[in-house]
DNA sequence: CAGAGGATCGGCT
DNA sequence: GCCGATCCTCTGG
């Protein structure tokens, strides 16, 4: 497995988001390595009313504004943690919501994780249950994930899957954009079936 | 300083 | 399908 570095993907949000797609998350535990493939993302770019940057840089969402390839971790409704990529130069902030990966190795740890014996399918499907799964938190916000030792990016030299966009999930403002983007006929999909449609 | 709301999940109906 | 849990962050006064 090759590990992305900054010149490999591009800058521009939506084009990440799409890129993303078939790339695989490697998060090392210690030495253990849990790793799944990308089969779902989003994109929030800094024009977007949806997006945490929408107001300019906070506390909270700081990393959006750092050169592509960092993780932006931020907690949400007292419950979950959600993984994102900035995305965009320095400046400008923006990122990709990692939505669901397809699991690749290190399974039992992730159900340890997870504290339950979940299915295959239902481990990494939905961007709560990819944090719990690979033990993600606030402590790798702003990692920079060409050089960070405990999460990054890779490239397996896998066929790239065909990829669609569609609405965005539990979005209540530009609820109409289509920045969703998934991986045709991926068993691993979160969301509504009918926002995933295979043809 | 108080209040509202959120890029979710799991359990129940 | 709906609802509650749970808490951090931002906003406004």
């Amino acid at each position: 497995m090759r590990r992305l570095t900054r010149a490999d993907v591009p800058l521009a949000t939506d084009a990440l988001a799409r890129f993303l797609i078939g790339m695989v998350v490697v998060r090392d535990l210690d030495g253990t390595l849990l790793t799944g493939r990308i089969v779902e993302t989003e994109a929030y770019t800094a024009d977007d009313p949806a997006s945490h940057s929408f107001r300019g840089p906070t506390a909270r969402n700081r990393t959006m504004f750092e050169r592509h390839l960092h993780a932006y971790v931020y907690f949400i409704y007292g419950t979950a943690y959600c993984l994102n990529i900035s995305s965009e130069p320095a400046g400008v902030g923006a990122a990709v919501l990692i939505r669901a990966l397809e699991p690749l190795t290190g399974l039992d740890a992730m159900r340890t994780q997870r504290g339950s014996a979940a299915a295959d399918r239902d481990l990494l499907r939905g961007p709560g249950r990819v944090c719990r799964a690979l033990d993600i938190d606030r402590r790798l916000d702003g990692a920079d994930l060409e050089t960070d030792a405990r999460l990054w990016l890779g490239a397996d030299g896998s066929p790239r899957p065909a990829v669609r966009s569609s609405l965005r999930i539990g979005i209540s403002q530009a609820a109409d954009r289509r920045a969703r983007f998934y991986a045709v006929g991926s068993p691993y999909l979160s969301g509504r079936k009918a926002l995933s449609p295979d043809l």
